[in-house]
Formats: C-alpha cells, structure tokens, sequence
RNA sequence: GCCGAGGUAACAUAGAGGCUAUGUGGCGGACUGCAGAUCCGCAUACGGGUGUUCAAAUCUCCCCCUCGGCUCCA
C-alpha cells in the first residue's frame, strides 16, 4: 500500500515518497518558549508525532526536528517583565514542553533547535540575502524584498498583485514595499539583543526556522509541518527566504493541521480561551486526551468541550475493556488454531490502509472499534493463544501508531493479583451462600479503593482504574 | 474583498457514484441475584435546488449557511 498525503502548496493528496532513497526530513514548528502549552499545541505535536511514527512505520528512515522559537515578542516582553535572562526563560518553557507532551505520549523529536541558539548562522543567512539581491537594509533594519522573488504565494495561493491592492497593514515607512517582511530588527531599550552588522538587535520571525531546518535538514527536505494559521505569512515567507538562499526548491510535502477551537473561536494566547496542557490532564487520563485529539482527522478543526472528552474516556474505554478481555484470556487460553489470526491480520490492513489516506486516524480508529467487536465475540466464544496472540498483535500494531492503550497489566496489578485472589475466594463463597449482602459490600468497598470488580460468565474479573 | 475548510442521523466524527458508517447517547432484547462489562436488534443521515447517470451523500451548475486565515499564534 502506498501513502498518500495532502500536500498544501497543491492542494491535493500526492503520493509519499522521499527526494532519495528512503530518507525523511521533517521539520515542524513548535512553541515560542514564554508560557505554558494549551491544548492547540498539544493537537500540533500529537498529529505530527503520529505521522513521524507512521512514517517509520512505513519503513522511513526519518529524522525529525522540532524548533523552539525565543526570540519573538512575546518571549522579549516576558523575560523583560520577569527580570531573568532570555536564556532562562526558554530553558524552564522548553522543559515544561517536554514534561507535557511526554505526558501525552509524544516521543522526542531527534533535533530541537533553539532559535537564540543560531544567531550566527541567521546573520550569515541575512547577510547572503543581502548579497544576493533579495534583502535591503534600511535604518538598522533588514527587510526582505518580496518583490525579488519570482514566485510568490506559491503555498497560500495568493496573487502578489491582490495582496498589495488590498494590504491591511500599515505601511512602515523603513520598507521598500508593504509586503516586505523584517529579517533584522533594531533593540528596543532594554530588550536583549545581538551584534550584528547592521544593528544591535534581533531576527525577525520566520528567519530562523529557514535557516534552522536547512542546517539541520539539507536545502530541500521532505516534510514540513505546522498549523494551518502558520500557512501565510509564516510558511510562505519561510519558502520565499529559503529559496532565495538555496536556489533550490525547499520542502517537498507542506503539512497543515486543524486549529483547536474553544466553542468556534480557535483556541489562542491572545484570544486567552485557552486551556494548558497541564490543567486538562489533571482532569483527564492522558490516554484519553490523546485519543481524543485523534479521534478527528488531523486537517480538521477540534472543538473543546467537557462532552467531547467525556465521551472520548468512555470509547476508548470500550476498546480497552477489549483488549483487558484478551490480556485476561490469555491466561487460561488452551493451544490450538483457529482463523481468527486471519481476521486480526486483515484488521491490521484496514488500519494501514486509513493511515495511508493522509494519515486518517478517525477511520483507523474505527477499525479498531470493529476489531474490538470482534475480539470480545471471539473471547466469548473460546478463544486458541494463537487467536488471542494474534489479537495482542493488532493492538501492539494500533498503539506503536496510536500509543493510547495500556497493553500490559501494570506492576501495581500484578502485586494485588494474590490478595484479590484471596478477597474474590471469600466474596464467591458469600455468593453461593446467597449472601448477596457481603457480596456487594466487597464490591462496593474495593471499588472506593479504586479497584472494579466485575462477575462475568468466566467468573469474577478486576482491574484497577 | 482575497485565500482556504466545512455543512452527514440526538450529538461528535469517517467515507464517497451502487456494498448504508464509527463512537457517545436513546429504545428493546440476551446474559446477570444485582451492578458492570459484553453481544444481538431498533430508530433517527447525508444544507437547499438543478442537471448528468440504469444508479448521486458522493459528479455539474446555482443558491443558502458556518468557520478559519489575510495582524502575534501549533
């Protein structure tokens, strides 16, 4: 089966394949380090995670890199307001990145690049675009020339002639034309700055990530990601500099996702509606917050609601009673074949398939319920290990790409198991007393202790929430 | 104004020219001492109007509505 993607500077699903061999960059831009990460950021570095480990899945060979910004306004202004170093406040808001996506299951990118960290690079950088005729100075400041570049709004499908007619931003007098974009910007007092040969001062915005992803990346590579509101200006100035430097074409697939909405205003700092990562997961197992962030195709918006989540614990619930069911008949499950290995095969392939359609976890997702099905029929009905086996395949194949379920007992469980085996002896006698009372009173009171117990046709079976 | 994404049953999401979806919720069964879990069944769909077709949620054309971006933003 072969992967498709949707690409946005064509706007069509293309099929996935590398510029060479099976080599994948993919570059994807993170957080301004100056605050904690809500629930967009957290729906920006689940889907790529998710895409990174599928593409892995599919055999590439993938290096993947997320960049910290730290030099944009938000980070001068809060570091100015704090009275600590730059260098402080992008150290303690990169490590709360990583405490909260590694909470959501998010594996380490291979490369994190700091903005501040390539100051020199980015003069180079600037300093070539000047030389080569796409960048002007201008009072201290550097300005990239937009009208240098032949191509222009390639990725957002913009015509440079309707952007200039229409320009809504008020035209700053150091700029030879509206449409250009600062490289370098003069300090501001107090504000921390770097030497440069135009001005002591900083980069403007989009310029570190070109030269970042190219230094770590090569000149073109194959993936670049990010949310859809970073499609203009960000991305498209990104190209225009990157190219202008290069000569070359600079990212091969364009991948944007869905914003995170509160209600039906996206979620944002500057809208202040809001919710850390941190706050949402002391509500929320983070099992079920990443699913609940997969359970809509990455491209499309996700509303934020209290009802969403509830309902993302219950389904995911459902698939995970499934596969308890079969961890537990594993147990006692005799030797012996049968065609159900076939059916988690083909289970398999059906959830392949959804992710090479643009990595379409809601339908993969999906598949997995009707698996789930299923195996909860199959258990019922006498179950082989090789079945059951086959089963833990499927899921260990779902969770290396969706990493929400927990495929083993944990070690807590496996301490309880005599004690419950003990507690479950006493409370069958009760039963068969018909003494329903003290049955129920055991239920009830290791269910306060957080452990469930269920009585199935199988017998007694518990877990610990 | 320009660019883009959408409108699918009660709700949330997939899909996509014939094979009628997935979850949550509802109703009715099975299994249970009860509870839970699970299974089976039922109901309610494709914004509106045109056309093409043997066949249209899916393709044409037109219209209506929602949202996002165009300014810092994952």
């Amino acid at each position: 089966m072969t992967l498709r993607v949707h690409n946005t500077m064509t706007g069509q699903m293309e099929e996935f394949s590398p510029l060479e061999g099976n080599k994948v960059g993919m570059y994807v831009c993170g957080i301004n380090t100056y605050d904690d990460s809500h629930m967009g950021h957290a729906k920006s570095a689940v889907t790529f995670d998710v895409i990174r480990r599928y593409l892995v899945r599919k055999g590439y060979q993938v290096t993947y890199v997320i960049n910290f910004t730290d030099i944009e306004d938000h980070c001068i202004e809060r570091t100015i307001k704090l009275g600590i170093p730059l260098e402080q406040l992008t150290e303690k808001y990169i490590g709360e990145y990583h405490r909260d996506m590694g909470a959501l299951g998010v594996k380490r990118a291979d490369i994190y690049p700091v903005a501040s960290h390539h100051m020199k690079e980015i003069i180079q950088a600037i300093q070539k675009l000047i030389d080569k005729g796409f960048a002007y100075e201008s009072g201290g400041e550097v300005y990239f020339d937009v009208m240098a570049v032949a191509e222009f709004g390639k990725l957002s499908h913009r015509k440079r002639d309707e952007m200039l007619a229409g320009a809504r931003i008020a035209v700053d007098e150091r700029k030879r034309g509206p449409l250009d974009f600062v490289l370098w910007k003069n300090k501001k007092e107090g504000e921390p700055f770097w030497e440069s040969p135009w001005s002591e001062g900083r980069p403007g915005w989009h310029i570190e990530c070109s030269v970042m992803s190219m230094k770590y990346l090569g000149e073109s590579f194959e993936v670049h990601g990010g949310g859809t509101e970073l499609v203009f200006p960000h991305h498209e100035n990104e190209i225009m500099q990157s190219e202008a430097l290069s000569g070359k074409p600079f990212v091969k697939y364009w991948l944007h996702g869905g914003l995170m909405n509160v209600g039906s205003e996206k979620m944002s700092k500057s809208l202040n509606n809001f919710f850390t990562i941190k706050d949402v997961l002391k509500e929320y197992d983070p099992l079920v917050v990443r699913f609940f962030l997969l359970n809509t195709h990455y491209r499309k918006p996700i509303d934020f609601n209290q009802k969403a989540l509830a309902e993302a614990a219950q389904a995911l619930g459902r698939m995970q009673n499934a596969l308890d069911s079969a961890i537990a008949a594993l147990k006692t499950a005799p030797e012996g074949t049968d065609d159900f290995a076939e059916k988690a095969a083909e289970a398999i392939r059906k959830f392949d398939g959804a992710m090479d359609e643009d990595f379409n976890t809601r339908d993969a997702i999906a598949s997995a319920f009707d698996f789930s099905k299923e195996l909860n029929k199959y258990i019922e009905s006498g179950p082989t290990r090789s079945g059951l086996e086959a089963a833990m395949e499927a899921f260990r194949v779902y969770d290396g790409i969706l990493s929400v379920f927990r495929l083993e007992k944990g070690t807590q469980e496996h301490m309880l198991a005599p004690l419950m085996d003990i507690i479950i002896d006493i409370r069958q006698k009760a039963r068969a007393d018909r003494d329903f009372r003290l049955a129920d009173e055991i239920r009830d009171k290791l269910k306060a202790l957080g452990i469930v117990l269920e009585d199935s046709a199988d017998g007694p079976r518990w877990k610990v929430l």
